[in-house]
DNA sequence: TGTACATCAGTGAACGCGCGTTCACTGATGTAC
DNA sequence: TGTACATCAGTGAACGCGCGTTCACTGATGTAC
């Protein structure tokens, strides 16, 4: 055998049935073994293979959801990597967006699962966007935009955006005629949050 | 008979039934006719006497957490009504999430089904936000505080607040031991997004 | 290289159970005269 | 005031169905010698 890690097959195919089926009839807690095994091609006991029950299957779509919200923000940044305009943002986002059209299950099932039915999954991706607000707040290009604001203060308002701008990529996805205007919408919001940071910053400094 | 008008009992039992279970186990879209009628301690073909199916209910059931959120901003911009402080905001923030304690079904499950399962209710949620976010825009008391913006603008960043505030009322409700520290986390958000909201509308005034 | 064995993802058949739904019925309450 | 009727929320019994789960089995692949 190659390696004994994670199967190949069977397992990933209920997986990817499960993400399928969250993502067109919504809420993952209300399916059925037997409706996943048969969107995944597959017998019912099958499923018993390589899960325990529905919340074992449930930790492992929602890490497939992690990886795959994670993995979105560390392509886009890698992809702007070389961009060295004077504001960052609007390209950031433009391509959060895109990504999220080309791969909207794991981005539509993260907003709806996020303040959803399992704690597990709602604790799952509260640390994911809090993981995604500290990769970003470690980007200097981001963090230039804010001068002397103290880190913690920069993730609570980050945290907050990328909370925000989960839930605009939804509408994104789901709104192709009015994406120009969702996106410049979601830019307006960036930009209100980004200058009352700074705004309120400086008022502290002032009366320091 | 009294009048013909909504029919006072089993009816309303149903909807507090799938207002219970909904909070607890979450996800209504989950819950079935038999567990609902359980709950409500009828037999289950009683249901039939007063809804069609499942969907019915729900808009029924959404019907009933649209008017408790809108309800209490309600409660809360009257019982604020003769404070003449020079911000009002805090105040505000803090009837809300102290109703939200004392009535804590329909914000949890509003959170929960904004960005959830069925359409209908994240329809209904979201004009619900938007209602709220216009009353507050016509209060003279926070209106004031943004002076000269557009009240479109204004419109969007409340939205916004209305949105956030709503999912931080949610662990207000649920992390009793965290509360004075969740509500002045709200407080600064609310005061980053006003301030920004300020800052570049006065930016955009110098531009033109 | 061949052979015997172990492992493991997959299967169809079967189970008991709870579900949604229909039915004919009951009993309380309101209405007509 | 009494009586006959209509309305309607509720019931228990029954239906067929799909569910989750277990079982003994198959066939492919990897391993030992």
């Amino acid at each position: 055998m190659t390696i004994p890690s994670a199967s190949t097959h069977g397992r990933q195919r209920l997986i990817d049935a499960a993400l399928n089926l969250s993502y067109h009839k919504r809420s993952f807690s209300s399916l059925g073994i037997r409706e996943i095994t048969r969107e995944a091609g597959l017998s019912a006991p099958a499923f018993y293979r390589h899960f325990e029950d529905l919340a074992d299957l449930g930790q492992a779509v929602i890490r497939e959801v992690e990886q795959a919200v994670i993995q979105a923000f560390t392509e886009v940044r890698l992809a702007t990597a070389k961009e060295a305009d004077l504001d960052i943002r609007p390209m950031l986002l433009k391509r959060f967006f895109d990504w999220a059209v080309d791969n909207p299950k794991p981005i539509v099932i993260g907003a709806s699962e996020a303040f959803g039915a399992l704690e597990k999954m709602r604790l799952g991706l509260k640390k994911t966007l809090r993981t995604i607000s500290q990769d970003i707040c470690a980007d200097s290009r981001i963090s230039r935009l804010l001068p002397g604001l103290p880190e913690e203060e920069m993730m609570e308002v980050l945290e907050v955006l990328a909370q925000n701008m989960l839930f605009m990529a939804v509408d994104y996805v789901e709104q192709p005629e009015n994406r120009q205007a969702i996106f410049e919408k979601a830019l307006r919001i960036v930009g209100v949050l980004f200058a009352g940071a700074h705004a309120i910053h400086a008022l502290q400094s002032d009366i320091r």
